[in-house]
This record gives structure tokens, sequence and C-alpha cells, in this order.
DNA sequence: CGGCCGATCAGCT
DNA sequence: GCTGATCGGCCGA
């Protein structure tokens, strides 16, 4: 049951609830030839919708690029970024409420021949999926798996128990990289698993 | 180690 | 024409 893979019911409620439930479960890619691709979620960042001036939708910004973050509870928002990248969100709340989970980092689990091979520029495996754009290189994630249902998807999927695990220690922090959202740019919707060596960045002690 | 910079495109002014 | 939910190469300390 706890192994289980997700159902569309777990995917709903809010963006910080979610960022926190998907941390140590698993997102589970299945490539077209029948390989399998995994990695442990340990570090998310939670996006609030139109108030949230760091989000694609504040404001009740509506584009084709992020019309996916107003569907529903469930749905895989995948968007490029800085014209090279893509970005792999999962959908939450109610139908047209644009909030959403960014996943940015996996320990890799299954299938890291392949991981090394679509990221060979990665030399150790700790670099192989520690980031948002890096995982969806490693997963082979990119925007024809934009809108697809995670709940019902023979591609792309989580599975396991929600955490936070409870043997781990959860960090909040400031999100990456949304330095101009002025007072949202400090808001602690960043969170990751410290004991991981695969987050994208740890705080400075 | 840290900082700078280019790649490359969707969306906004 | 500028900027961004990024990354990796190159530089100097």
């Amino acid at each position: 049951m706890s192994r289980g893979r997700w159902t569309k019911e777990q995917f709903q409620g809010d963006a910080q609830s979610l960022a926190k439930a998907l941390l140590g479960t698993q997102l589970v890619r299945m490539l077209d030839d029948g390989s399998q691709i995994s990695g442990t979620i340990v570090e998310t960042e939670a996006y609030l919708g139109v108030m949230d001036r760091a989000a694609h939708a504040f404001g009740g910004r509506r584009t084709q690029r992020n019309e996916t973050m107003y569907a529903a509870a469930g749905t895989a928002y995948v968007y490029l970024i800085y014209g090279m990248y893509n970005c792999f969100n999962v959908v939450c709340g109610e139908p047209d409420e644009p909030t959403a989970v960014l996943v940015r980092a996996l320990a890799p689990i299954e299938g890291i021949q392949r991981m090394r091979e679509a990221r060979s520029k990665a030399k150790r495996e700790r670099d192989l999926c520690s980031g948002p754009g890096k995982l969806c290189q490693a997963l082979f994630i990119d925007r024809s798996l934009d809108g697809e249902d995670l709940a019902s998807s023979d591609r792309l999927f989580i599975k396991g128990e929600p955490g936070p695990p409870k043997d781990s220690t959860l960090i909040c922090a400031p999100r990456i990289g949304v330095d101009y959202a002025g007072a949202w740019a400090d808001k602690p919707l960043r969170y990751y698993l410290e004991e991981s060596e695969h987050v994208s960045k740890k705080l400075r002690s």
C-alpha cells in the first residue's frame, strides 16, 4: 500500500504540503524501449499561484507556456527555461488554481547507466540529478510530457510513502533563482533533506 | 573555492 | 530588446 503508486487524491492540497510530501518518494520514468529510470526526490520548491511574485502564474498570467499550471492536481507541468533546459513540476490545488511544486533534485536509484549517457558532462554520480534542469536531462523529461497525468501515465509517475521520511531532517530555505521576486524571494518555500548528497545547493553555515 | 559569462527561446515592454 | 524557477566552462585567488 505505502509502496504503491500515487493516486489522483494524493496530489490534491496546497503546494507547501505537497512539496514536503514528495520528499522521500520516487519519481519513475518508463522509456518507450521499456527501460526504467528513477530517483528519490530530495529537494522541492512550492509555488503558490497568482499572489506569488516568483511564480509563472503571478497576477493571473496565463500563456501557452504556463497553461498546464491551471490543470488538475497530479498533472505534470514541464516548461523550457533559459531557452535550453526543462523543469518538471507537479500541479496541485484546485482546478484553475495555478499552484505547483518544482522538483529540484533526485538521488538516483535505477537506470544510472542511462542517466550517465544522457548527462555525459556529469563526472560524479551526485551531479546526475542535482538540479531541476539536470534531472530532466537524466530522466529524459521534456515538453512532450507537459500535461501528462501522473496518476495514470505509463511514462512518468510517483511512488512511495508520502514524506518527509521519519529518519530525515527537513530543511526549509528561500527558493533558488528568484531574487527578482521582492519579499517573495525570502520566503522559506524550498524544502530539502539535509543528509542528502544530491541536493542542488546547501545553505552555507 | 567563487564569480563571471554565454547558450538560446518564450513572454513581456 | 531584455529577462528568466539553469548549467557548465573558464578564470583568478
